[in-house]
DNA sequence: TAAATAGTGTCTGTAAGACAGTATGTT
DNA sequence: AACATACTGTCTTACAGACACTATTTA
């Protein structure tokens, strides 16, 4: 069945763009594309965050527009994607009424080769083109807040990985020391973890191997960390 | 400064849906549009969330276009609203590919008279146009999870309110009863509420009556409800 | 054996839940 | 006085934080 085509009117562009984070050196990395180096486009040569416009020919749903993103500037096919927000007005692209959907996708750690990958807090100093300071601080902000009640750091590590990579992980993001007693007892208690046998880390005593029981989501705990504060 | 024109390839259709709901007869409702009577129409004479499409001659950003259609449908100027999610891709709609932006937003008490008003959960069993279901669904999962930790049904009363009204409420979102002590401890705990003096509602002792401090957001509490479950 | 890393045990603190009790209003 | 509603107090429980302790590995 076809219908009749809507009288149209004029439609915004619309977008996808992705923060993209991994750590790397011990520090929460983002991953930058530049704009062309071309007066005819907006915002040349500064930094973005990759993203691109939706392609209706070849993308069926927005989520596979964020991962076909990925894939073309990552080589990754299936990390942790989630949608952040959109980001829509008359004056954000000088181009036109445009909209985009932020997502922000989390990769293990990286050989960080050609691409443009930077601390996150670095880059949220330098000016990005259209409004993705303000897109980067909120996936910054949304990891952070997830961080205090999520198991999304798993995300962040290679399988298999110990518990104390993957507390070295929260504190990273976080940056902040956690109790390690606290930290392990709520880690297991989640059951979010299965063991795959212990690991030989180069010194010291060699610790237990874990994998996530599914990588479909992350696991909420009961309480946040630190609560009152 | 102008741009030359992208090569313009084709746009998806951009539109905006918002889920309203609000508190009635001691049931959470949600309101709901019915689509035109017109078979040139996709999904004719079904209900649906009220919602439309971007105009980019007077939406200056998408929010806009949110406040702008639930002024349509409800009078209401600045109710609580918060985006939700967004669903796109080829088929959600026949007429090509479209992207929804999805809003959800909070509203007082109502005389429920013109407009269709349906209890939410009456509404999931229907079957609505379009994904709203999905869309619908998701509202209804956001709203009752972020209930368990904040304070958001502060916004589904009229000022001023009472710590009893105010539990009610919650209980009624919720669909299942809260201790009272606990209650007014954690509420009157995160300081969000002012004080605006006695209230008598008809009968029994007369209650303390409440302001939200800062109408802006809602506060989130140390724990959520029930913590193990 | 010393150093480094992994893991445990015990005590404390905080905020939620259960539930009984008191206070204040109307008819 | 009876009842309905508002509010408080005390005890328990769950789980995070502090921090000292034990365990296992390499050099």
């Amino acid at each position: 069945m076809s219908y009749a085509p809507k009288e149209t009117f004029p439609k915004p562009l619309v977008s996808v763009d992705v923060a993209i984070f991994t750590v790397s050196d011990s520090v929460l990395q983002v991953l930058l594309a530049q704009r062309p180096d071309n007066a005819n486009e907006p915002f040349p040569n500064q930094y973005c965050l990759p993203g691109g416009y939706v392609n209706i020919d070849i993308d069926m749903t927005l989520h596979d527009t964020a991962l076909r993103k990925l894939y073309e500037k990552t080589g990754f096919r299936a990390p942790y994607l989630e949608q952040l927000a959109s980001w829509g007005s008359a004056t954000r692209d000088p181009r036109g009424w445009s909209v985009t959907q932020a997502y922000f996708a989390l990769l293990p750690p990286q050989e960080l080769e050609t691409q443009i990958w930077l601390p996150a807090d670095e880059a949220c100093e330098l000016e990005l083109a259209f409004d993705h300071n303000d897109i980067l601080q909120s996936a910054l902000n949304r990891l952070r807040s997830k961080v205090e009640y999520t198991s999304l750091p798993a995300f962040l590590l290679s399988e298999p990985f110990t518990l104390p990579q993957l507390q070295r992980t929260y504190e990273i993001v976080l940056n902040r020391k956690l109790d390690k007693s606290a930290f392990r007892k709520r880690s297991l208690d989640a059951k979010f973890l299965t063991e795959v046998g212990q690991i030989q880390g180069g010194f010291g005593r060699s610790a237990m191997g874990y994998r996530l029981a599914q990588r479909e989501q992350a696991v909420t705990f009961p309480r946040p960390f630190k609560s009152g504060e």
